[in-house]
RNA sequence: UCCUCGAUAGCUCAAUGGUAGAGCAUUCGGCUGUUAACCGAAGGGUUGUAGGUUCGAGCCCUACUCGGGGAG
């Protein structure tokens, strides 16, 4: 596949990488954790302004939320995902598969695609891989994702393999689909890249399998999906384990979804470079803090006279000004300033987590410091 | 002064004469490619006071205390 893409690993610890990655939309630097921005913002009212203000590299959007509300065809006409949000750094649209088995129990699989109903409306939505890559070509966004299934983890083995099939049989189709649209004389971003997804609930030998024949695709990224969503956390490292040997080394591995500060951690040194997950904004948003010395919860007594900040030496713009008294206060008074402070804090927590991350890797010192910061992170904060 | 209605969890209120509950508040917990400003759990009671009727009273009867409304 030719692409604008160059993904260049300047450090290894391990299976750690650190890497560079050029888009059409700037050079990222691996690992990092995209910012969780669904349909079109963070919750809690976070703007593209403040991500710039926290150090987020890449943001995230969702393709079914954009179809549903306002449509992708509108946002085609205002120039794009990246300049109706005014974000200037790179869009990953996911492709609206999770939606498609996570919000809608009624739903029709074929081999076309799937038709499930909306979540705003109830109305009949038919989304195959051509409707997933059409709306992620009028999105612009830098980064699409095929449209894949999602197991959940109680699936049978024989189901798993039937449905791990079709999502490769759908990724051919999503890489063609993208192909002829990416040649379109008036496409929002002629430079979009295509991430692949690999599937097979906990079955190593079916991910292994499906990764060995994706990884032939030459695809500019590959992601892990289906992982944290009910198996136990050393089940998610011993797919990785497995599987990522089995991806492509001259391509960035993406965990989609995952997710805490310690699974993040874990997988790092697992080998994955990109990550994204809604806990720092939506725990955040219920007023769970993160800090190195663990999580805290801001509605707790304990906070009521508590003038530190929410983490003691964080230079973020929430700690070097309120206090966990303010920030409690705003929760029991049901202020949402709360709620953006608190959502605030964690993202720029994870990107501070990523950042040190990177560092450790440079400086050849990952497993220490991974062993160092799963310590304090069991806390207590 | 009389008439009338009321008094039950911190608050607002439920509860055929038969194990006193709910919502909110409080305390705590959960959330993994966001239907999530959400969801869950726990603590909390001499039913205004004193008597009476009854096998059994938050409920029926009497008196008192406090409060709302009305009359004079």
């Amino acid at each position: 596949m030719d692409s604008s893409a160059s993904y260049k690993v300047i450090k290894k610890n391990g299976m750690a990488k650190r890497a560079h990655f050029a888009t059409a939309h700037g050079t990222v630097e691996t690992p990092l954790f995209m910012n969780v921005a669904t349909a079109g913002a963070i919750k809690g009212g976070i703007s593209s302004a403040d991500l710039e203000e926290i150090g987020t590299q890449v943001a995230l959007c969702n393709t079914y939320h954009m179809h549903v509300r306002t449509g992708d065809e509108t946002v085609r006409e205002l120039g794009g995902i990246r300049r109706l949000m005014d974000w200037k750094g790179p869009v990953l649209t996911d492709s609206g598969g999770f939606q498609v088995f996570s919000l809608s129990k009624l739903r029709n699989i074929k081999e076309e695609g799937v038709t499930f109903r909306s979540h705003v409306d109830g109305a009949l939505i038919f989304m195959g891989p051509e409707e997933s890559m059409r709306i992620q070509s009028n999105l612009g966004s830098t980064i699409a994702m095929a449209f894949d299934e999602c197991p959940n983890s109680m699936s049978e083995y024989g189901y798993v393999k039937e449905s791990v099939a079709r999502t490769e049989r759908w990724l051919i189709r999503c890489r063609d689909e993208m192909k002829r649209l990416k040649e379109m004389p008036d496409t929002v971003n002629r430079d979009q890249l295509l991430f692949g997804i690999n599937q097979g609930a906990v079955f190593n030998d079916i991910r292994m399998d499906n990764a060995d024949r994706i990884s032939e695709l030459d695809l500019d990224g590959y992601a892990v999906g289906g992982l944290a969503v009910g198996e136990t956390a050393e089940q998610m490292y011993d797919v990785l384990d497995h599987v990522v040997p089995h991806l492509p080394e001259n391509k960035p591995v993406y965990l989609m979804g995952v997710g805490t500060p310690e699974n993040i951690l874990e997988a790092v040194y697992r080998g994955v470079d990109f990550f994204d997950c809604v806990y720092p904004c939506r725990n955040g948003r219920h007023g769970h803090v993160y800090t190195f010395k663990g999580k805290i919860n801001i509605h707790n007594a304990r906070f009521t006279k508590d003038m530190s900040p929410l983490e003691e030496g964080c230079d973020c713009p929430v700690c070097r000004r309120y206090s966990r008294a303010y920030i409690r206060h705003l929760f029991v008074a049901r202020e949402m300033l709360g709620m953006r402070l608190c959502a605030l804090h964690n993202l720029y927590f994870y990107n501070r987590l990523m950042s040190e991350i990177r560092k450790a890797i440079e400086e050849d010192r990952y497993e220490s410091f991974m062993k160092e910061t799963l310590e304090g992170l069991k806390g207590p904060a």
